[in-house]
RNA sequence: CGGGGCGUGGCGCAGCCCGGUUAGCGCGCCUGCUUUGGGAGCAGGAAGUCGGAAGUUCAAAUCUUCUCGCCCCGACCA
């Protein structure tokens, strides 16, 4: 294996897959895009989903399991539904020796199986409301997979929620794109914008989409998860209805939301640099690494006595750690390693560090690298990992508005994102108009932004009036 | 599906144009000794039916035809 990996600004999606490669998260399985998720990328994935499912339950939510295998006929049961999955799925067609009666699909995401069974457990508004979660995985034939950004099989949580009135499935719905900008922004150290997808880029079957959208270290946008506000879509299509107060038969109201394994990808993209990945602490499957240093074993000894002193602190404030014991790699080898797979923060200890009582600490964010005394640093590493925790997001957040303009006309647009870059404006076109711009530039309106300055001002296209302010950029 | 690239020990590649004896190189791996504060050194060693099939030839990694697979760029999408 080669040292290093390629430079972002060589090639960014070259480094992107030689990061995933080199700090060992994935490695592509035989099957074209699918990949193998290796147990530093899975750790990391079990961080998220740790943290995410707190929040769940927190709000309420309870997790289920549902079937993979689906009915065709399912699917077809909402229009739109299936206009949208139709091209992507794959379809089990023969099982057992034989010809299925009814081809079987495997779920490209869970509604249908969900609101069948819905209409078993719904009757009256006091089963209402139902908030159910699930972690599975998925498969949706896509042409052009990328590692973790966009595979063929992959990993996620999807919650599926059932209301008495339109009014509580859209609170749910704008409820839960707000617990992912608050995970994306608290644990990933990702500075997200919420807002609602246009009528193009919503979910098949969705009355609204909401969404997180985060800016990656080439300027270029990743949805990174979505909330919908359903209505009552797949109540029709299931013929979903409950009994209200006032004894009337109601179809049922309905929210659905998921982030992914896209999740990695977003944090690889938004934090990474050329010597690799660079973790938040809070999500990192490891917060501190410490590689010892010696020459023989009598050195050895002291030293790793000596920093059992410290991994015993570590351990008692719960901090997640890894002691480097491979024998035979230098520690320059192993420095690199570590800062490959982005660990927050690393301590070298060698005899002189034992000799005066300190530790060497190096932040993987900054490249800082400080002596203070073990005391010292035991006494603080809680609130540095804050520190870190912080201090990259702010980073982030900077990058961000400085990479974002406010655009006025059609000129300025291509401009502000030819090289990646977001744009901020007014919008008043329509959605032919839409898309005639992503044709000509690959410009997508990622969103329209929950928080609106509520002024007025000239759609940047048409010319027009309007007060709606949109945010466009080249996305993944 | 369109465009580009690539299939040769575990990984990365050379060799192919111009066919010819034991298919090389770097990294990694194994053994031993010396090393260890920014990707260690020396010595010895294991490991490849050259993606697959058919063909041309006395002879194919190399030439021809077909085929399979993967990666990158686009359209589609979380």
């Amino acid at each position: 294996m080669s040292k290093g990996v390629t430079p972002q600004s060589e090639n960014y999606a070259k480094w992107y897959t030689d990061v995933v490669q080199k700090a060992e998260l994935a490695d592509y399985s035989p099957v074209k895009g699918c990949m193998v998720i290796r147990p530093y990328g899975y750790a990391l994935w079990e961080n998220i989903q740790a943290e995410l499912d707190k929040m769940f339950k927190e709000t309420g939510h309870v997790n289920a399991y549902f079937p993979m295998l689906i009915p065709e006929g399912f699917l077809k049961k909402e229009a739109e539904h299936i206009e949208g999955f139709a091209p992507e799925l794959a379809i089990v067609t023969h099982a057992g020796g034989k010809k299925l009666e009814e081809p079987l699909v495997i779920r490209p995401t869970s509604e249908t199986i969900i609101w069948a069974m819905y209409k078993k457990w719904i009757n009256s508004y006091r089963d209402l409301p139902l908030l159910i979660n699930q972690w599975a995985n998925i498969v949706r034939w896509e042409m052009r997979t990328r590692m973790f950004l966009r595979t063929t099989e992959f990993l996620w949580q999807e919650g599926h929620t059932a209301h008495a009135n339109a009014e509580e499935a859209m609170e749910e719905s704008l409820k839960m794109v707000h617990v992912y900008q608050n995970f994306a922004e608290q644990y990933m150290a990702m500075p997200v914008i919420v807002g609602k997808k246009t009528e193009n880029e919503k979910f098949a079957g969705a009355i609204d989409t909401f969404t997180i959208e985060a800016m990656m270290g080439d300027k270029r946008a990743l949805q990174s998860g979505t909330s919908h506000y359903l209505g009552q879509n797949f109540a029709k299509a299931f013929d979903v209805t409950f009994q209200n107060e006032s004894n009337e038969k109601e179809y049922v109201y309905a929210s659905s939301w998921g982030v992914s394994t896209r999740l990695i990808g977003a944090l690889i993209m938004t934090h990474g640099d050329d010597k690799g990945l660079i973790l938040p602490p809070r999500i990192a499957p490891y917060q501190v690494v410490i590689v010892p240093i010696y020459r023989d074993n009598e050195a050895k000894s002291t030293v790793m006595t000596y920093i059992e002193t410290i991994t015993n602190e570590l351990k008692s404030q719960g901090v997640r750690f890894h002691l480097d014991t491979r024998e035979a790699l230098s520690p320059g080898y192993k420095f690199n390693d570590w800062e490959m797979k982005g660990v927050p923060l690393r301590l070298e200890i060698g005899l002189r560090d034992v000799e005066k009582g300190n530790v060497v600490v190096f932040r993987r964010d900054n490249a800082e690298k400080i002596i203070e005394t073990k005391d010292a640093f035991c006494a603080s590493i809680t609130r540095l990992l804050e520190t870190i925790q912080k201090s990259m997001f702010e980073n982030r957040k900077a990058f961000r508005e400085e990479n974002i303009s406010n655009i006025s006309n059609y000129d300025e647009l291509k401009i502000a994102t030819e090289f990646g870059g977001f744009a901020r404006a007014f919008w008043a076109g329509t959605d032919e108009e839409e898309k005639q711009i992503q044709k000509e530039t690959k410009v997508t309106i990622r969103c329209i932004p929950l928080e609106q300055s509520g002024k007025s001002g000239t759609c940047f296209y048409t010319g027009k009036q309007t007060t709606k302010q949109v945010v466009l950029a080249k996305a993944y």
